[in-house]
DNA sequence: ACACACATATACCGTACGGTATATACAAAT
DNA sequence: ATTTGTATATACCGTACGGTATATGTGTGT
């Protein structure tokens, strides 16, 4: 790896949690420098300007947040199983995500709304992907004849809707619980709609 | 009413929207005068600092937001109906909710959770203050054999999750009838637990 | 009509914001 | 070891931020 690409990286890593924390505007170039211990020149030699950061941040905030729950859906061999894990996940690693400043498609949605399209673009791609994997496990089942026929457009995005709601809540009130039981909900929903 | 307190009123008034839009950090002193066509001066002799606006303004979007559905369900006589005609509401009001910028309390929970302290505490208040107005309804129909004995915190946290949520996708996406369907579901849950 | 209190506007302040031109330091190739 | 390309730091810029001291304007009671 190229140096610059090494410090590149670096300013990602570090900065990531503070825009999910702060959001675009509230998140200073002094604050990028002061969790780089870089200047403001290397910074900009590295991105074109906050604007990219931040989009690479949201990127990074994503993946780490993502990949360990796809990880674990990859190993279950069956759609009911595979959404178990994905909604087991957040009752174990919740922690790590409130950490973090909460759920980086949430805040980032909100944050981003008004004015700043890179950001805004790429917040709805992502919903749109993470609803399309959900979609997909679904559909599986269904075809496979795991799941009962539901409609699932409208489950998936039940599911994403009272998972953000719940992050949001649970993280605001600091009561882990409300995210917990609402979890528990949707597991008992997918045993529901399970055919064996 | 007093001179400065009509324009206190205006501001507030004027400027709440923005507030929701942008943030508390997004808006600017700028967005403030250009809205209400008054200057710094006329402000600052109004309100103590900027977030003594966000403050109000808050407190202005949110009533705004619940005037009216709280109306709506104070004119229903029973616990069932009270909860339909709350979430019937969100059915056929969503669009000035949008146009607002979109949950007050959703916006500003994640805008003001790290740092804003005043700010924070109201919108938490504010959460506890609508649970507790749920809470009310869904005790009310427990007791007087209405509604089957749910288990009301988590009945009442599900409920404000997934509208949270739904208001949430359905304005990043623009997709209006992902909460019109969540709240479908939710109207459905009403119907199953009610005990007539 | 006048005086007075108070509301609003003007003019200004220090600061720190995002961003850039340029100098310095560094690592890799010869 | 020297050169060379490139990565990082330094020093700086214009702007606009939040906020304030002070002047001007305005509605109200007498």
């Amino acid at each position: 790896m190229i140096r610059s690409e090494k410090t590149r990286q670096l300013i990602i890593k570090k900065t990531a949690s503070i825009f999910n924390k702060k959001g675009y505007t509230g998140t200073y170039l002094s604050d990028l420098t002061n969790a780089t211990g870089l200047t403001k020149g290397s910074i900009y030699g590295n991105f074109k300007d906050k604007n990219e950061v931040a989009l690479e941040a949201f990127r990074y905030n994503y993946k780490f947040q993502t990949e360990q729950v796809l990880s674990k859906i990859e190993k279950e061999n069956n759609s009911a199983n595979k959404l178990l894990a994905f909604l087991n996940h957040y009752k174990t690693e919740f922690k790590p995500i409130f950490n973090n400043g909460g759920c980086a498609i949430l805040n980032t949605a909100v944050d981003a709304d008004n004015g700043n399209d890179l950001l805004n673009k790429e917040v709805i791609k992502t919903i749109h992907n993470w609803h399309q994997k959900i979609n997909l496990i679904l559909a599986d089942g269904v075809k496979n004849n795991e799941l009962k026929n539901i409609d699932i457009e409208t489950f998936s995005y039940r599911m994403i809707s009272l998972i953000e709601g719940s992050i949001l809540l649970a993280k605001t009130l600091n009561k882990p619980e409300i995210l917990i039981n609402n979890i528990d909900f949707l597991i008992e929903e997918i045993h529901q709609i399970k055919l064996d």
